[in-house]
DNA sequence: TGCCATGTTCATCCGCCGTTCAGGATCGCG
DNA sequence: CGCGATCCTGAACGGCGGATGAACATGGCA
């Protein structure tokens, strides 16, 4: 998964990186509204951190762009506790969600977590495919009941591609959203990744699809 | 676990810091009324001791603030005999339990221990994860029936994470309960006391989640 | 006052994890 | 059937996070 975080103040702003990376993602950082607006718009991002107490720019005529240019990735909304009516607004412009400072980081975490999950498409914090079943919330991976034991960037990958069930992930996509801005695109990591996770999970899991990508097959109902 | 006391009788305050220290807990302590709605708001208490006969400020106010502000810590609250209609408001406040002062250091404590439980989602005083056993009333913790010897901080932590079983916490979130606000959080103390802690109690009851934290397992039905 | 238990810091070591690379296997296509 | 492209896999290694032992500080208690 990877986020943008937009947001100037320098302590705030490395507090919510360090944060954002500890708890697994891929993080671009920006305090600047028109780099915010163009990263927004050609960056795949899964998620984007936007405060609206930004000087000289107004964060939710950043956010009014997005959705105009048709952009729908969830975005949850920063502000300062007593500007109470930005949040109104700030659903009307397409917030996901909503934040007020001060804030925990915990807390942050967990609602990044429900929004991109609901994003997906999923109700719930489990996602269970065939013999698998993911626990988004525990970061726990059982197949077939057994519990495995999974690194990190073995879970990151198999967590975003089971956001995106039935779906061909190409690897620069894979590699795009593992990995922040700058990242070596034409490493193998990828391929080694989803070699070790199919020796742990089993050979099925993950398909290839040669010369597009890999897909984790959705559960079919015999239909 | 991390209180906060809201209290401004010089006397009062100092004998409760010092009661709850004794049973235990990291306090922080404040008499002013919008200190104590910014550090509820900002800090991770496990739960709040908040005397409603404040001068100047309105305890039920802050109360409610902290509510809207959807935090969820346990709240007892403290009020003068007389003022009895204060127990019916302060309940609809979000209050968890009531004291009437005068009162009796030894039944806050035992007041405040059920309500940190009940929040936890724990009935009973006892909690049971494998041949472990807690006996959180007593402070007294048994491996395989035998009973072990525990220094202060083991088994604050170790009752803490018991709180929180099969939930991964951070070095930060642990080391932010354990001890009140100023204190090192780039110390390695978990660390240490995480390796005695599994010393005495075996290796396996604690797991390591590299990059993120430590974990206890919850009794899994082997389903 | 001196000892012991507890809590904290420091320095060092170890093992895991992420990444790279190279060689081998497999597939698609002519 | 052969060739090139694509993918898989095992091994290696550098770095970092965590573990550990011991030293140091503190405070209670005899």
């Amino acid at each position: 998964m990877r986020l943008l975080v937009v947001e100037d103040d320098p302590d705030l702003s490395e507090q919510l990186v360090d944060a954002l990376r500890e708890a697994g993602y891929a993080v671009d950082l920006t305090g600047d509204g028109e780099e915010a607006e163009f990263l927004g718009e050609t960056e795949p991002y899964d998620a984007v951190v936007l405060d609206l107490g930004l000087p000289n720019v107004d964060g939710m005529t950043v956010l009014e762009h997005w959705r105009e240019a048709g952009k729908t990735m969830p975005v949850l909304i920063l502000t300062a506790r007593d500007r109470w009516s930005d949040k109104v607004a700030g659903f009307d412009a397409g917030a996901d969600d909503y934040l007020a400072k001060p804030f925990r980081m915990e807390e942050l975490v967990a609602r990044l977590r429900a929004i991109i999950r609901r994003s997906g498409g999923h109700a719930s914090p489990i996602i269970e495919c065939g013999k698998l079943r993911i626990d988004t919330r525990a970061s726990r991976v059982t197949v077939d009941g057994a519990p495995v034991k999974l690194t990190g960037q073995e879970y990151r990958l198999l967590a975003y591609m089971a956001h995106n069930l039935g779906k061909v992930m190409s690897r620069t996509e894979l590699t795009e959203h593992l990995y922040d801005q700058d990242f070596d695109l034409d490493s193998n990591t990828i391929e080694v990744f989803i070699g070790r996770l199919r020796r742990k999970l089993g050979t099925d899991v993950i398909e290839t699809v040669r010369g597009l990508g890999y897909r984790m097959a959705e559960p079919e109902d015999g239909a």
